[in-house]
RNA sequence: GGCCCGUUGGUCAAGCGGUCAAGACAUCGGCCUCUCACGCCGAAGACACGGGUUCGAUUCCCGUACGGGUCACCA
């Protein structure tokens, strides 16, 4: 068979050599050690919890090294793509603060290795794959989807495994003449290689998560090249991943039954194959299973449900941080401030099973991860969300910012911060009695405390109170306040022995609180009143007063 | 079905031949406390099963079960 012949055959158009486009891709000036990884998202319109995942991995492991990061955008699947993608992988890792150093963008990319986007890569494709059937390494094949689909149905029913390979690789020595006829007649076909191996044999590599691994090798004509010309992702990954010296490939560990055609086509080019990082996969509870996160089947895990739902960024990639690395949880309790980036990270803590996407935790990190923040960082990324997401709430939360900074101050900062804001969405509920505009009460009392009391409470409080009372002295006035009407201001006293009192002076806060709040729980009144300012606290008790004495008659 | 991978409390997880089997989230109880939150203390709760190997297995080997992945001109 004349190979040369072949392959111009297949490929009348492509006049390059494999060797001029490798002189394109020289190694990177990078020092030692340096890992360049890559995201290679396909643009199918949404970004994953679980893109996100090995995103983080890739990012780290390149930045902690000094090397390089970049994206690329696995555009093969003509069917699949959805206009505006490229711009939602960009917008997302941008918001999740992962910046790339080369790789695809809108208008232009950047970087020295591209194209970045697939489709403009077909030509580079097709010259290796030219090249291998020039090797005798790849042929075409006619068969249509239809047939090989029964031949599929065939090897099920024989119990034998599926697929185009040996005795069923029905193309693979079709006579030259047969293929020229077909391809003179414009008759499409499909790129295949020829698979070298031999199931009998074993083939042996190291996962850097997994370890130690062995494979039947592959005995499968694997497609190359699609009938459009564009290559198939494993194709794709081996040019490109070679041509832009990835060093390390984190992946999903779905692809792991895939590596021996990977292995395979990289020794077939004469190649070294990257490291491989096959990361497990996030999963979720589905009728009592658990199962792969599924773009189709999960859409409410893609990134900006979240985003709309109000984690904050950090919060997510301080969850994702826990499952990717077991001991970040200990090292984040050691560094309680310490940036993400200072951050060991090591693929040698990476789990191996899929871990339960856990939404209770997330809430914990991230009321920990705002607990964190100063005052002036909540009030931007809160302001944020809600400019995006409640545009009324981003009104009222930007117009007098110094306020609403002050309100975010309570509780925070010191020893044991509150930790009051897990979401932002939550915020608005949480803070809504500081604007006139949310506060609308509907009072419920505690039936224990009279009526009658409720009324004197509020209508004599309002004489006694001070704004430049201190803690201590605000709080004094509602103890003697308590005692006068009967209620104990002794907690001690009154857990001994409740029956005989009235009441006790958490009671009389409780009315004080409801009045100012319209609800029975909230961080320290004092505080509060003071930053509603007196009119509006004074104002509040005789709305209240009002509202019962409505009640009353 | 073939081929891979996995299996420690409800969840995430340490562990890497000898431990009273860490820790975190969630749950429950208590303390602190004018409420809530925070914090602190405590409780309950796990090595899938069966065989080996070994003086000794959560840890090593082999089966079984269960879970997951994959077997496209999708990635």
């Amino acid at each position: 068979m004349d190979y040369h012949a072949l392959a111009d055959l297949c490929f009348p158009q492509i006049t390059a050599s494999p060797q001029e486009i490798e002189k394109k891709y020289p190694p990177r000036p990078l020092p030692e050690g340096a890992k360049v990884t890559r995201i290679a998202p396909s643009p199918t319109g949404f970004m994953h919890l679980g893109n996100l995942f090995g995103a983080i991995a890739d990012e780290r492991l390149a930045h902690q090294s000094g090397g390089v990061f970049y994206l690329r955008i696995e555009d093969t699947d003509q069917k699949r793509a959805v206009p505006g993608a490229v711009e939602t992988i960009l917008r997302v890792f941008s918001d999740y603060g992962l910046p790339f150093d080369e790789g695809a963008g809108i208008e232009e990319e950047k970087g020295d290795y591209g194209p970045y986007r697939q489709r403009r890569r077909a030509e580079i494709y097709q010259t290796f794959a030219k090249w291998l059937v020039e090797q005798g390494k790849a042929y075409p094949c006619f068969c249509t989807e239809e047939e090989l689909a029964q031949l599929r149905q065939q090897q099920e029913a024989n119990k034998e495994n599926f697929g185009y390979y040996g005795k069923y690789a029905v193309h693979r020595d079709m006579p030259f003449e047969a293929v020229k006829e077909k391809i003179t007649k414009g008759e499409p076909f499909v790129l295949r290689f020829r698979s070298p191996g031999d199931p009998q044999n074993r083939v042996k590599f190291t996962d850097l998560v997994k370890g130690n691994m062995e494979f039947p090798e592959n005995d499968q004509d694997v497609v190359l090249l699609k009938s459009d010309g564009i290559p198939t992702y494993h194709f794709a990954h081996v040019v490109d991943d070679h041509l832009m010296g990835t060093t390390h490939v984190v992946r999903g560990e779905e692809w792991l039954a895939t590596l021996p055609i990977h292995l395979q086509l990289f020794q077939a080019m004469g190649w070294k194959p990257p490291k491989y990082i096959h990361t497990a996969q996030l999963m979720k509870l589905d009728g009592g299973n658990k199962r792969k996160l599924s773009k189709r089947k999960d859409p409410e895990l893609a990134l900006d449900y979240y985003k709309e739902q109000g984690y904050c960024v950090e919060a997510v990639k301080e969850y994702l941080m826990t499952l990717l690395n077991s001991n970040f949880e200990d090292w984040r309790k050691a560094n309680p401030q310490s940036p993400l980036e200072d951050f060991p990270f090591n693929t040698k803590k990476m789990g191996v099973s899929g871990a339960l996407f856990d939404i209770d935790k997330l809430c914990d990190v991230s009321k920990n991860v705002i607990s964190r923040m100063d005052a002036q960082q909540v009030y931007e990324l809160l302001a944020q969300w809600a400019k995006e997401f409640d545009p009324p709430f981003y009104d009222l939360l930007a117009r007098d910012p110094d306020y609403t900074k002050r309100i975010l101050s309570i509780g925070r900062g010191g020893k044991k911060p509150r930790k009051d804001i897990a979401l932002w969405s939550g915020a608005k509920e949480y803070l809504n009695f500081f604007f006139d505009e949310l506060f609308t009460p509907e009072y419920d009392w505690p039936e224990k405390i009279q009526p009658d009391d409720i009324e004197k409470i509020l209508s004599r409080y309002q004489d006694l109170y001070d704004p430049a009372d201190n803690a201590e002295q605000w709080f004094d006035k509602v103890k003697n306040l308590s005692e006068a009407l009967g209620y104990t201001a002794d907690m001690k006293a009154y857990k001994k022995d409740p029956s005989a009192f009235k009441g006790n002076v958490s009671d009389v806060s409780t009315v004080l609180r409801i009045a100012i709040t319209g609800r029975c729980n909230s961080p320290d009144l004092r505080e509060i009143m003071e930053l509603l300012g007196k009119e509006r606290s004074i104002c509040r008790l005789n709305q209240a007063l009002e509202a019962i004495k409505g009640g009353i008659s």
